[in-house]
DNA sequence: CGATCGATTGAGTAGCGTCAAATCGGGTGG
DNA sequence: CCACCCGATTTGACGCTACTCAATCGATCG
């Protein structure tokens, strides 16, 4: 399938912070991201705002919008993208039903995902949603074995994606560290005990 | 594609509160209902509970797992429920690329309601929630005009719809009755002032 | 070296949760 | 028909978690 859209696609690169698409824009183009971190974004019109997910090398997105986009997308790190025409996309859907399966499998994945994230968001403490997010990066973000895990993104993308403030990220962050489950370094996040990590987050469900 | 499939559907009625299907069955099969409300559950260790979604006549659901269901569903009234064999319309699929992308477009409406669940949960109050939740049921209960809103949901429904506290819904609830923005009565809930309410639910975005 | 931006820490508070009691309503059986 | 019971809802009192506001610290950059 990608290779087939190859012929379409163009690379961009995004720097940092700068808007990938808007939220009410026609929904003309999915992306993958080659190299970077990024993130889809809804924002209220007193400024609360809520992180969507971060999305990583390999991953897709703008493609489970229908007509236009219904968040913002940015760029967390500097990223290189490849963006693809939705129409190319969506026209060879019409005829190729493998196509338009591995279209819905995409979607049912991302389901899968937001369901868990409803359950993080409506049930789960501060601590576990920390620990739930730590472990999560942990598998997404293609970490390298023995290095501190890599979080791009800054405290307050962390708050908005775990419905918390700064402060509490913060706090539960440090508490951990004293805990000596974690340890807090310039370059990342050292898991010392993941085992730990899982208990208090209490993933009950994948 | 309803009409194909409803030679191998079968008609099923579950008793209210039972369970429908638990979440670590083999999806087999997916369904529509004909009456009644339904609603999908996650459920902690501890017993923390998280609704999903509530489902109506007309709606189909247990189509958007994939191997093995993520929720269990259980019956909120009385339901009447036809059931089909996933096995069907996914073989279908297979070939008939129009059926395929019809699967996607149903994944993607509740992928878009999911992240409308995410920044509700992540980010409004629990008056801006209960707006919001009477507001979608008013839209999705299909009400019959002039007539009180029927929620045939629990206190303690709404509360794990919403990430709250049984408590915080009554207390929101008969809060906006003083106000005179609504009337509680034994067959439901009366909306008296709808422009009231969207302005405290602060749906910016649909 | 000063300026700036993000992260951390501290103090005080508010919103929502917990626990407990009171009330309501519907169903049952005498 | 009425008294009783039981579960759901409502209300009240209180406490705790997480938020707000504010100050400090650290790192980066011109």
């Amino acid at each position: 399938m990608l290779h087939f859209l190859e012929q379409f696609g163009c690379t961009i690169s995004v720097r940092r912070t700068h808007e990938i698409y808007g939220h009410d824009q026609p929904a003309e183009f999915c992306w993958r991201i080659l190299s970077g971190c990024a993130r889809t974004v809804r924002l209220m019109e007193d400024g609360r705002r809520q992180v969507g997910e971060f999305l990583w090398a390999g991953d897709l997105f703008g493609i489970d919008d229908l007509e236009s986009y219904y968040s913002d997308a940015e760029a967390v790190t500097d990223v290189l993208l490849r963006r693809y025409p939705r129409r190319i996309v969506e026209a060879q859907a019409q005829s190729h039903a493998a196509l338009a399966l591995w279209l819905r499998r995409l979607a049912l994945e991302n389901l899968r995902a937001a369901h868990r994230q409803i359950a993080l968001l409506g049930r789960k403490t501060s601590v576990e949603k920390i620990a739930s997010f730590l472990l999560e990066m942990d598998r997404r973000a293609a970490p390298i074995d023995g290095q501190p895990l890599e979080l791009p993104m800054s405290r307050t993308d962390i708050a908005d994606y775990l419905g918390l403030s700064i402060e509490t990220v913060c706090r539960n962050l440090t508490q951990l560290q004293r805990e000596g489950t974690l340890a807090i370094m310039r370059s990342g996040i050292e898991l010392r005990n993941r085992g730990t990590l899982h208990e208090i987050a209490r993933e009950y469900l994948l």
